[in-house]
RNA sequence: ACGCGGAUUACUGG
């Protein structure tokens, strides 16, 4: 039964939800532990109504259980429903009441999200970076910047995942100022920023934002292994700050590098191209999304190229 | 063996 709803959670974490579903349905026992990590999978994809009825079905529950029904209404947008499951949970902990918090921070309001928050018995940092988040993603940096020095004054250290988040505010906000000092933070809680990729992307982001293409440049070389968001920030920071050619250099080299482009290389890549002015560049790079790489076609991608023709006065080919 | 928070998108703005 452990080997077994080991290999269902492993699926269920990796998105191949329905093949762990498989395997659920031929183990020959279960126990709760199971059953959640088969709940998990439908929670992490957001699809409330399959977690429902596996839910309504489980023979026994725990508190994780309630705590993935909840954050599977929240993934799927439907936060009454999370709050009704919220509210039916038996001896809610600290995970359960950080799901809660984390369903309003990203569907509701920063003011209901800090209702719950406040209402909580108990904060760690997971629901002071929801809390933060909250704040960060609609444009209230500096309030998501003052929620992060009070989690400091209740002693509560940041970790990389909150760091990453207020990262987020400084570059929505293009504050400088804040970012710096968020970055001393970083070289301060530890590691430094070679040992996460996801923290040296949100910084090398957060200077591109604020116009340090330079310092953005210098992370992006530093860093010893690149996702491809890592990838298509650089792009973009070159994109938006004026940089064209050397934008469309770096799409190539990610090429080379063997990583597939998706939707946000082409959008980087095409806004390079519109912002430059580079409108035969623009046009191959379109060509060649849409023939070697359909399935990632968005319209973002034809709102850059209809910009750039626009601009350049080539209304005639904008019918094609 | 199971549950909670994190980085890139043409959208705007300056």
């Amino acid at each position: 039964v452990v080997t077994l709803t080991a290999l269902v959670s492993a699926y269920a974490q990796l998105d191949r939800v329905d093949q762990a579903k498989e395997l659920f349905d031929a183990m020959p026992l279960r126990n709760v532990v199971s059953w959640n990590a088969m709940l998990q999978g439908y929670a992490i994809e957001g699809r409330a109504g399959e977690a429902r009825k596996l839910f309504d079905s489980m023979p026994c529950r725990n508190v994780v259980s309630w705590t993935a029904i909840v954050s599977a209404y929240g993934h799927a947008g439907l936060v009454e429903e999370a709050q009704r499951a919220f509210d039916l949970t038996p001896e809610r902990d600290m995970a359960c009441w950080n799901a809660m918090v984390a369903t309003l921070a990203e569907h509701a309001s920063v003011e209901m999200t800090r209702a719950i928050f406040d209402a909580a018995p108990e904060k760690n940092v997971v629901a002071w970076t929801a809390l933060i988040k909250a704040s960060a993603t609609r444009c209230c940096a500096r309030e998501a910047f003052r929620t992060f020095k009070l989690m400091d004054l209740e002693g509560i250290y940041p970790d990389d995942v909150a760091l990453a988040s207020v990262l987020d505010a400084a570059a929505g906000a293009a504050s400088l100022a804040e970012g710096r000092a968020i970055h001393s933070a970083v070289l301060q809680s530890g590691g430094g920023c070679d040992s996460n990729f996801v923290l040296s992307t949100a910084l090398l982001n957060m200077y591109s934002k604020c116009g340090q293409l330079e310092t953005a440049r210098r992370i992006f070389e530093d860093m010893d292994w690149r996702s491809d968001v890592t990838w298509n920030a650089m792009i973009l920071a070159y994109a938006e700050n004026g940089r064209g050619e050397e934008a469309i250099h770096l799409f190539r080299l990610m090429q080379l590098e063997g990583l597939d482009p998706d939707e946000a290389s082409f959008v980087a890549v095409l806004s390079a191209c519109s912002h430059c002015g580079l409108v035969h560049g623009g046009q191959d790079h379109l060509l060649s999304l849409v023939q070697d790489y359909p399935s990632v076609v968005n319209l973002q991608h034809y709102a850059c190229v209809v910009h750039m023709l626009a601009r350049a006065g080539e209304t005639a080919r904008l019918a094609g």
